[in-house]
DNA sequence: GCGATTTGACCCTT
DNA sequence: AAGGGTCAAATCGC
């Protein structure tokens, strides 16, 4: 069987297991676990979305494996390649000057957006690529794409724009998932649309721990007229200071101590906490 | 010296 | 034609 045949198959087989993850979450909710009591377990939908985020980070990859495809390989094969919802990478066999420009807007995409009160740290490494004065916008809006956009062809992108100064509020617009496999800690990985989780920022001597390992949270150099918030203390992404970000599933319900007894922090000087769920 | 950021130009979509 | 997303040369900073 041809690459390309094998590629429409396996796209093919995903996206049916991405319609039943689909219709899963659609019944979970109408779980009956103990006959009078209608409740979905709270691990459930959490694994569900994951399995669903596993194939969309798969379709990803292997649309964009597709379309690099030679040309002449593809046309060979009569595939449909159809992929409305994916990001499509443009095959047009332009020179690197006259790709210029050249782009597919992303409304198409999966994209979700997240407000805070200082830009985040998702514990993924990002380089900035532009910037531009939207219309009707009282703010820049900063153009980001992972670091690791071409040597291992992850296409997320995200937006940051202020949109409020008093107080700060830093909306940010993911599209696309990470395909990279470079993180630099994935301990502190924050999924974007993750509403159980909990933004930290300590200054430069934070050593963490994990299963008796040491790390350091991920530091990341981004604009600097953007980032540095005077009326915070939180300086995300200079030089003498990082923000951590702790995701937990149980951090609803859990503390300070039991979300620290996951993530053991060794000599830190917290110079701010976000506290979204008042704990 | 090298990688990241800045910024004006380019060009696609609406 | 306007607006917005991306490119890439110039510049910065470690």
């Amino acid at each position: 069987m041809e690459n390309q045949e094998l590629l429409t198959k396996a796209i093919g087989e995903i996206k049916r297991g991405c319609e039943f993850a689909h219709e899963l979450l659609e019944i979970l909710p109408k779980w009956n676990i103990n006959e009078d009591a209608i409740h979905t377990p709270p691990f459930a939908e959490d694994l569900v979305r994951k399995i669903l985020r596993s194939f969309t980070d798969t379709l990803m990859f292997l649309n964009t494996t597709k379309s690099e495809m030679p040309e002449e390989e593809i046309s060979d094969k009569k595939v449909t390649p159809k992929s409305e919802d994916l990001e499509e990478i443009s095959c047009k066999s332009l020179t690197t000057k006259n790709r210029r420009g050249t782009y597919k807007r992303k409304r198409t995409i999966q994209a979700w957006e997240k407000d805070t009160p200082t830009p985040t740290d998702d514990g993924y490494t990002w380089r900035k690529y532009g910037q531009k004065m939207t219309l009707n916008a009282k703010y820049l809006r900063n153009y980001y794409r992972c670091t690791h956009k071409y040597e291992q062809g992850c296409q997320a992108i995200k937006q940051i724009q202020r949109i409020q100064e008093k107080p700060p509020l830093y909306r940010t617009t993911y599209y696309g998932h990470h395909t990279c496999k470079t993180l630099l800690n994935p301990e502190l990985i924050l999924e974007p649309s993750d509403p159980n989780s909990t933004l930290i920022s300590f200054n430069d001597t934070i050593q963490c721990k994990k299963d008796g390992h040491s790390f350091f949270p991920s530091i990341k150099r981004e604009a600097k007229e953007e980032i540095l918030d005077h009326d915070h203390q939180v300086i995300f992404g200079s030089s003498n200071h990082v923000t951590a970000v702790l995701s937990s599933t149980s951090t609803m319900e859990s503390n300070w101590a039991d979300l620290f007894s996951c993530v053991t922090i060794e000599s830190v000087e917290l110079d701010h906490v976000f506290d979204p769920f008042g704990f």
